[in-house]
RNA sequence: GGUGAGAUAGUCAAGUGGCCAACGACGGCGGACUGUAAAUCCGCUCCCUACGGGUUCAGAGGUUCGACUCCUCUUCUCACCA
């Protein structure tokens, strides 16, 4: 039983530091039933969640399933001074209002996947704000400037002449006195939180809290792309908020290679159905697209359900399988006659007139299912489907 | 604070008086092939009812028949020194 949920907890995993921990945590469960505290940070910078935050909140899931509290805390403090990680220039500070906004979508997103009820949501600026000038100047008496210079990218900074705010050296302190406040028994992050998270376990050492947290870090998920991690910024997302068709197309789209990464961080199926899932790819008895379609209808099922996953699915074969049109489609009317390009344009569907001209020009417009060749068409009364590319359509109503 | 270098399309990056709507790479889009995959191949990639016109190379002026290219100022970046 304790073996079952290690392997489940370590699954993914990127590296854990003090397994030892988590295991006599496990057993103190099964055998006493005795709950423990798992934390897990987010700044409320962003206000939607993709899938690559999943990754980690359905990690803190497994963990309630065998026992754990989560501490879900949210940087309402930190996200003020900004997170270095990653970033090699100094971020821009957020305001108490931003963050106030960012909040509520942030959780009701997540408990999508955490059990309300074995959550604990917490803020530390409820005891960060109380730290004080003495408390901090305490706190940072832990570090030496040495040692905070050995974190990777402050070094990278450091030596490319790129700046480091102070205010920049603090994040990683008051991250960890969040462990020593919260006093975690396990801290679960990304790989590149791996300092901060340590910061964790040195602070309630110095801090004399008996038992230092375990920490679990998780990779990076990539996006879409496959090379780069999944981030807005790079549009390579798949955001929990995306509608169920959306969803379902995005996964679908990713490479088979990918698609084992997606397994192993997001599917709630088992390491085992997972290798079983392999081998039947690698002997040619399953199909890869099979295997990918019951990935994408797990992922929207969960956030949505499965009627709208088994929808998403429907609508998929008929648009791109059997190459049919689309169930929803945008609709625009105008009045006389209408120039193709301009019709194009004004149904969103092109960005320009010019780029309209070059499309029709590829043969990549259709009207009504036919290939337009003449880029000079005007319409006049009717109704016409318009067709852009496989994916792109809409309805015009020409008075 | 001083000195020097630079700012070019979504990104990176050529171009240093006319041949520049601006090489190339990446991305993106369309087509072929498919499993809307990946890989590959072909084409396109500022705007405009267009064999023509308009607006672009940080911003504002200036020199010139003509400027992305030269000059002046402004803003912003970066490097070296303090």
């Amino acid at each position: 039983m304790i073996q079952e949920a290690l392997r489940e907890i370590q699954r993914g995993t990127a590296e854990i530091i003090d397994i030892e921990r988590i295991e006599k945590l496990l057993k103190a469960y099964f055998d006493e039933e005795k709950t423990y505290t798992v934390k897990a940070g987010f700044d409320p910078t962003a206000p939607d969640l993709h899938l690559g935050h999943t990754v980690l909140l359905q990690k803190l899931a497994i963990f309630q399933k065998y026992g754990a509290r989560v501490q879900f805390l949210i940087g309402s403090f930190t996200a003020m001074i900004g997170d270095p990680t990653g970033k090699n220039a100094t971020r821009k500070v957020l305001t108490k209002e931003d963050i106030v906004t960012n909040i509520d979508s942030y959780t009701t997103q997540a408990f999508k996947i955490l059990d309300p009820e074995k959550t604990d949501i917490v803020y530390n600026n409820e005891w960060l704000d109380e730290l004080g000038a003495a408390g901090m100047l305490e706190l940072a008496s832990n570090l030496t400037v040495a040692r905070m210079l050995e974190r990777d990218d402050f070094s990278k900074r450091y030596a490319s002449q790129t700046p480091i705010a102070v205010s920049e050296f603090i994040y990683p302190l008051l991250q960890g006195y969040d462990s020593v406040h919260l006093a975690s028994d396990v801290e679960i992050g990304g790989t590149d939180q791996k300092f901060n998270l340590l910061m964790g376990r040195q602070l309630q050492k110095a801090y004399d809290i008996k038992k230092q947290q375990a920490v679990l870090m998780m990779p990076i998920l990539e996006g879409l792309d496959g090379v780069q991690k999944m981030s807005k910024s790079l549009g390579n997302y798949i955001g929990v908020t995306d509608t169920a068709n959306d969803m379902f197309g995005k996964v679908l789209s990713i490479s088979d290679e990918l698609m084992w990464r997606f397994y192993e961080l997001l599917s709630t199926k088992t390491l085992d159905e997972i290798v079983e899932l392999k081998s039947g790819v690698s002997d040619g008895s399953l199909h890869p697209k099979k295997v990918k379609e019951a990935l994408a209808l797990e992922i929207t099922a969960r956030f949505h359900s499965d009627e709208e996953a088994n929808g998403a699915k429907e609508e998929f074969d008929k648009v791109h399988a059997k190459s049919q049109i689309p169930t929803d489609i945008a609709e625009f009317e105008c009045d006389g006659e209408v120039w193709i390009a301009k019709a194009l344009l004004d149904c969103n569907i092109e960005p320009s007139t010019s780029q309209a001209r070059r499309d029709i020009k590829q043969g990549g417009v259709k009207i009504d299912q036919e290939k337009v060749t003449d880029d000079k068409l005007v319409l006049t009364a009717g109704e016409y489907l318009l067709q852009v590319g496989k994916r792109k359509f809409a309805k015009l109503k020409v008075n």
